[in-house]
DNA sequence: GGTGTCATGTAAACAGTTACATGATTTT
DNA sequence: AAAATCATGTAACTGTTTACATGACACC
């Protein structure tokens, strides 16, 4: 579970409560959990149970008693374990692709339309994904190796973006080609 | 569910059994899915339930009884709907991030091999996503435009893999320069 | 006669999402 | 006074994987 490993790295440089971690994991363009109140909440208590973490219960009056949990040495420890697993390839799921795969069966108009929708789709990501760079300000005392290391990260991401829009393009330019040569015929 | 269309997709050009859908969705690059058995039986059970399939036994006397499955006017009408869906954005999981975001705790060895280790990963990658596109040999009778679409399908996926590999490369590359400037300083 | 592939299916677990529930505090 | 945000937690569901179970048939 790399939820509990991308845990305990947020909490290394600052304690947190779940509900700021929620937002952190949120906020994230490469932590790509939707950041659900059930996997946070659960992860705390694993990493809790092991002894990762401990937590400070503030104000324990409060109804919702805010809890802010902190990394232990031992937490330490695991996370630079987990930094250590051997890498895994990187995944990609584009279910535009299963459509792609079938869709000699639509018209060049509705074919077209799709072509354009999952482009605009691309976009927006990469908008999206920049607005997210922009805001970026959580995480303090960086070195500047780490600071390289976070600037590529985001490069990852957008060129993740970037690489597909390229795509559509050359495929919606070689489909003309295509097209031409089927009329040619 | 997009395994129920990508189930349809196949069975638009050809009927098949559940065991055959299994391997031809686990040798495919982009269906995604591993193409275990509770997914397929499951899928083909849905889509009968809906008259998209209809099933024909082989020998019944059979202890597993081979069942062959052809797509309905129903099913092909589905498809289509499918293919018309609003494209959704390509997703990606990179543990791989993950361990990078917070390997500033690792010194310059440990660092180095993980770097080498995801590289070798993505080598790996591109050589099997290459084999499989050998491989394919399926799915007959294809217009210049199908061909087309799944020859872009394929290029896809490598030019995934390969943004990947450019971008480690990258990273290797700007990292020596930021471990000269930690030495000069 | 043993190994491998063909063929169908189920059970149990894990991963992840949406939605629900509650109540305090802050902002408008 | 209403609305938004802070804060914690649970329930129900979907999607996906691994492993189990069975048996026929082909090949060596």
């Amino acid at each position: 579970m790399y939820i509990n490993f991308a845990i305990l790295g947020i909490l290394s440089s600052q304690s947190l409560t779940g509900y700021d971690l929620k937002k952190i994991i949120q906020e994230s363009p490469f932590m790509y959990w939707s950041g659900n109140n059930n996997q946070i909440y659960k992860a705390l208590g694993e990493l809790l149970e092991a002894d990762f973490v401990t937590n400070e219960e503030q104000h324990p009056g409060g109804s919702p008693a805010k809890k802010i949990y902190t990394i232990t040495e031992a937490g330490k420890a695991e996370l630079k374990r987990s930094l250590q697993f051997a890498p895994e390839p990187p995944e990609f799921k584009k279910t535009f692709l299963i459509q792609l795969a079938w869709s000699d069966q639509l018209n060049t108009n509705e074919f077209n339309a799709q072509l354009f929708g999952y482009e605009r789709e691309i976009k927006q990501q990469i908008l999206l994904q920049q607005e997210k760079r922009m805001r970026e300000t959580n995480c303090p005392n960086r070195s500047p190796r780490e600071i390289y290391i976070w600037e590529m990260i985001h490069e990852n991401i957008i060129s993740f973006y970037n690489n597909e829009l390229m795509w559509v393009k050359k495929l919606r330019q070689g489909l003309c080609f295509c097209n031409e040569k089927v009329r040619a015929e």
